[in-house]
DNA sequence: TGTAAGTGTGGGTAATAGTGGGTAATATTG
DNA sequence: CAATATTACCCACTATTACCCACACTTACA
């Protein structure tokens, strides 16, 4: 279970350190098999491991071909999805197409979120992360289990 | 299965490298046959393991021969597939009329989708691929999976 | 506070992937 | 059957990547 921030650099060969409170888990959950893609709706990236990611793609490739949504959402999802494997250091190697695509340069941010991390350029991040704090709730909007949510 | 994106340059013969993390797999499912043929929504070429091309094939084949839709399914896709076999340094050498078809001068990139590997020119894809992250996504159309879908 | 262990970072190097092109064999055309 | 074009099979070069080692800095603990 993947949760918090953590802040790191991309060296100069595009790689990050997974941060070391994963590093057990991920050897012992899949072997240091990764797995990352594009986020749709953000410019940043998901990183899961290869067994989450399966599941998902299963539920991805089953959707309707003719259908217009599903095959956007199959393309730009598995599309851009990368094995990736932990090297001797812990380290992976995010393909450029795919630190292009979330304007990664030096300074990045782990976000846990559950079963996957989001890959963040600090500064999109911290912009991100200031427009939901401003943004005001407003009820009507809201999915009904959200309503229902206790904290 | 096929995943993520690749950029390969076809070189004068109109050839392509097959990405190596493909080679293995390539030559143990199906010796390094593949089947080749035309993606009938969209300018590029769809290139398939041969057991897979052929249960795509066998489905087409059965569909009615007097549906008009069925029909030119049919034409289009059975009648432009090619069958292709890896060389010694894991190419493949695309018929001019596919590469003429989907526009592929130099620049390619071939995109995993599952099943299926799709050739696209670059430019091509890259203006595809804006469109989709673009595209809005609106509730009310998307079909019922698509909707619970949990990333 | 000093030492040891471990994390995050940088970079060298050997292996390999991707590319280009020569040439001989094969197919196509008139 | 000759002339031409196309394809298969090599070999060679270059850029990238995987693997390794090194070091600075932090944390843990005596």
């Amino acid at each position: 279970m993947f949760r918090g921030i953590n802040s790191v650099n991309i060296d100069a060969k595009g790689r990050i350190a997974m941060p070391s409170r994963y590093r057990d888990q991920l050897v012992k959950s899949c072997s240091g098999l990764l797995v990352v893609t594009i986020d749709i709706n953000h410019r940043c990236l998901l990183l899961y491991p290869i067994g989450e990611w399966e599941q998902i793609e299963r539920k991805i490739e089953s959707l309707p071909s003719l259908d217009a949504h599903a095959e956007r959402v199959k393309h730009l999802l598995i599309g851009h999805a990368n094995d990736l494997e932990l090297d001797g250091n812990s380290r992976v190697l995010l393909p450029q197409e795919l630190r292009l695509y979330a304007g990664l340069e030096k300074h990045v941010c782990l976000i846990g979120q559950g079963k996957k991390l989001e890959i963040w350029d600090q500064e999109n991040w911290s912009s991100q992360r200031e427009k939901w704090l401003t943004e005001s709730v407003i009820d009507g909007d809201l999915p009904e289990k959200l309503k229902t949510l206790v904290l």
